[in-house]
DNA sequence: TGCAAAATAGCACGATCGTTCTATTCCACT
DNA sequence: AGTGGAATAGAACGATCGTGCTATTTTGCA
């Protein structure tokens, strides 16, 4: 009861690997096994179906994003600092994820007119964390960091935006610049939204 | 020499509408002859290899882009109102891909980092589409309907992270008022950039 | 109208896929 | 130390894929 979970463990990092390079969907039985030296019926007893490996890499994939990005930015006040520091950690995640890939973008993809349970556990991660940043934001107005008429959908839109460009022109296009041009427009939406500056620590 | 291009294009048709769906990687000769009522070898010969068949779809997707976006607007005066039409037509044409799907999203994912001549193919027929936008964006500004400070491709970038961010978010998580939102973002753009305000005729 | 050539069909191939079934190995507990 | 159950392996299945052959049909032109 402990071999089968640690082995379990090791089989879904691996497959994390290969869904963030080739998607959710580019995921093989046979090619994990082969990663992980097992066979492919060893593999796949862990799981039942592939679709519930599928989920599995979905729901540590999510647990990953949760400690890497929402966690620490609780560590920052109310308002403004947090949702700086919401996205910074993005944008470092993604700064990365231009090399490995984005499952939440991927899978999007992969999956938008494909029902089942797969795509009900991608979108409701994806919505889960979209709607963390989008509390974020009307934290921030609450405290008067950002203009009472600022809608905060939209500003999650717009920012959400700017990561979905950085990705695909970063990832795809290989445009150099995407970082910056991704902050820049950050701080521009910030000074338009209202935003009063920030001071330095 | 005639019936061949015509049941050649009668087979990228049905691609082309195979591959919006479920993508270029989607794709499978054996699915495009039960559609057109064909053996899988007599729509295999017309390509020779599936890349080649995945590269015409493109093609014919990026003429019909073209078509139904770019030329249109040609029809308006340099500028901004060149520049607003472009943005509308490509909202129109979204507004539909939001149902059928969109080649150069949903081929960015799958060929990220896949070398080859699909990828290539794709590629520049992004980056041709996107030196389009950023061209209309430099008249604008020559015109002075853009501040001299707005940086081109920084416009271009916050421009194209809208209509991603609206494919997503209205394709694969079905949120409803993102066109509202994309439009609302566009408008909120201009007049940062300092674009005077459009008389309507 | 007949003939060369183009267009299409039919069939088979090797590979890979997810999945099932049965056999084997390993581990934990008494 | 030995036994029961969990963990893994092995082999086979039907399906689908792209592709290569060889026939057969259809077409356009002299």
């Amino acid at each position: 009861m402990q071999k089968g979970q640690q082995t379990k463990a090791a089989i879904i990092e691996a497959a994390l690997g290969l869904a963030t390079q080739i998607g959710l969907e580019g995921l093989s039985i046979g090619a994990l096994a082969e990663i992980t030296k097992m066979s492919k019926s060893g593999v796949f007893a862990h799981f039942g179906s592939r679709e519930e490996l599928q989920i599995s890499v979905i729901r540590e994939y999510y647990s990953r994003f949760e400690q890497e990005i929402f966690y620490p930015a609780l560590q920052e006040p109310h308002g403004l600092p947090r949702l700086q520091a919401l996205f910074d950690n993005w944008m470092r995640r993604v700064a990365v994820e231009i090399q490995s890939g984005c499952i939440f973008i991927s899978g999007a993809v992969e999956f938008d007119d494909r029902p089942g349970p797969v795509r009900d556990a991608l979108a409701s991660s994806v919505q889960t964390w979209l709607q963390a940043l989008f509390r974020a934001i009307v934290q921030a107005q609450v405290c008067g960091h950002l203009g009472a008429d600022a809608d905060p959908h939209q500003v999650a839109f717009e920012i959400h935006g700017l990561i979905l460009a950085l990705h695909y022109e970063a990832r795809f296009l290989k445009n150099p610049g995407s970082l910056e041009r991704a902050n820049t427009a950050f701080a521009h939406m910030l000074q338009r939204y209202g935003a009063q500056a920030l001071q330095p620590a």
